[in-house]
DNA sequence: GCCACCGGTGGC
DNA sequence: GCCACCGGTGGC
């Protein structure tokens, strides 16, 4: 069960952080780039991730980061496919840290929410036809851990739930 | 008039 | 119960 973490940040994108957890010695290791994330995500579950994977580091190194309550987390789903040449795939989360809601900025700068709309994307300019293929889209977002969400929190404090709460409040 | 944001829901 | 998707709208 190794994942993927992310972090909530502003407006843009955001994911103020990626990582990914080693598949030997599950210390966790940022990995510095949106690209190069998407590029280990994309075929994770065939090509699980290894510390030294990053240049000069080996499982005997400290990890980059824990997994606690500094920042908030967010677990992609693995083989998530590469946004296409010249999109960008977004990730916004909720105010409340609810939810985070995904999209792509297609190459023109439009915007699109739904594989529906990448077809409707495909029709209105068809110079992308063929270069674009609607199966390289994926909409599914992360999953926020719920004990960064207040409004969860909340949610499940109040019925009688032997939880263990672990507020925290995050944010910058 | 647009668009970022959020709520609702249908399908699984 | 979850989550992918879409409609509505409030603020600009």
């Amino acid at each position: 069960m190794s994942k993927f973490l992310e972090r909530c940040k502003g407006n843009k994108d955001s994911v103020g952080a990626y990582a990914v957890q080693c598949g030997e010695c599950s210390k966790w290791r940022f990995i510095p780039t949106k690209e190069e994330f998407e590029s280990i995500r994309h075929n994770f579950i065939e090509n699980p991730w290894y510390c030294n994977k990053k240049p000069g580091v080996t499982c005997d190194d400290p990890a980059d980061l824990e997994y606690d309550n500094t920042r908030i987390w967010v677990f992609d789903k693995p083989n998530i496919p590469k946004a296409p040449p010249n999109t960008e795939r977004m990730l916004i989360m909720r105010r409340d840290c609810s939810k985070m809601d995904a999209h792509y900025i297609m190459p023109n700068g439009k915007k699109v929410r739904s594989g529906v709309e990448v077809e409707k994307f495909l029709e209105a300019y068809p110079e992308y036809k063929g270069k674009i293929s609607p199966s390289s889209f994926s909409f599914t977002v992360p999953k926020v851990m719920d004990e960064r969400s207040p409004r969860k929190f909340e949610a499940k404090a109040s019925p009688s739930s032997n939880k263990r709460l672990k507020i925290s409040t995050k944010k910058e």
